[in-house]
DNA sequence: TCTTGACCTTAAAGTAACTACAAGGTGCAG
DNA sequence: CTGCACCTTGTAGTTACTTTAAGGTCAAGA
């Protein structure tokens, strides 16, 4: 049995996101010790590790939650899961593409600007200049 | 003169977030006609489409505020503007970095998942399986 | 003239995923 | 018994808007 700082650690967030988990229903509300405590078991446990890991791959809580009752539902299909997973991906790619061609303009947008004490400066130009 | 639906619709802009810009001090509030509406002129509309510009290049509305600032200033420095978007582009690089990254351990993640009608996946397995 | 519809006004709440704070109770070591 | 670290709750702050509610204004058509 942990103690919400103790299973914050070994899941290695704050407190605070675990309550934050239970309040918004994606970890189970947990037994709670006579003086009010909540008490954790390694089920818990394994749902944090679960949602952290998910959301280092980018999933958004409401995909996790997804992902989650998927995981406890006996009827789950692999195709199920892929479907979620692959619809994640493919919006990673684009968040990719799309910062890559923010970079590119951004890059030709820095430079021409000589980083020196004049007065005007070619980024500022550009963007007032916009259509 | 435009009314704020027209700066709206020139600056590619909801009405709303026009209004939000001047409720948080990145666009000057404009007159107002005798019955209460806004009217702004050319001047704001440079503004907005600088701002616009700015959040496509991904500035936050924070550095917005900072490169309009200097904008404004007479003793505007190019270096100091070429500073706020250098550092900017480092910032979309490390996104770009993280995000591809990410995307390598998701394709990983995926790739083993037959997504059929099993009632097991490998997807799962490594979200739980996390250290 | 009346009404319909598009437009304008304000203030407040909702979104995502936390983070931070305030005000207080608990438990253990020195 | 006094710190100190830890726990509790509830609320507000963050970013950049978007949505909603409840209501004025104005021009055009019947």
């Amino acid at each position: 049995m942990y103690k919400i700082g103790e299973i914050a650690t070994q899941a290695h967030m704050g407190t605070e996101t675990v309550r934050y988990y239970e309040q918004i229903g994606v970890l189970h509300a947990p037994e709670r010790a006579p003086n009010g405590y909540r008490l954790y078991d390694d089920e818990h446990l394994k749902r944090l590790r679960f949602i952290k890991r998910s959301r280092e791959l980018g999933f958004s809580l409401n995909k996790v939650r997804s992902l989650l009752s998927l995981a406890d539902d006996k009827n789950m299909t692999c195709r199920s899961v892929r479907e979620i997973a692959e619809e994640h991906l493919n919006e990673v790619r684009r968040n990719i593409a799309d910062l890559q061609a923010m970079e590119q303009l951004l890059q030709a947008t820095v430079k021409p600007c000589p980083g020196d004490n004049s007065k005007t400066c070619p980024i500022i130009d550009v963007l007032f200049s916009g259509k």
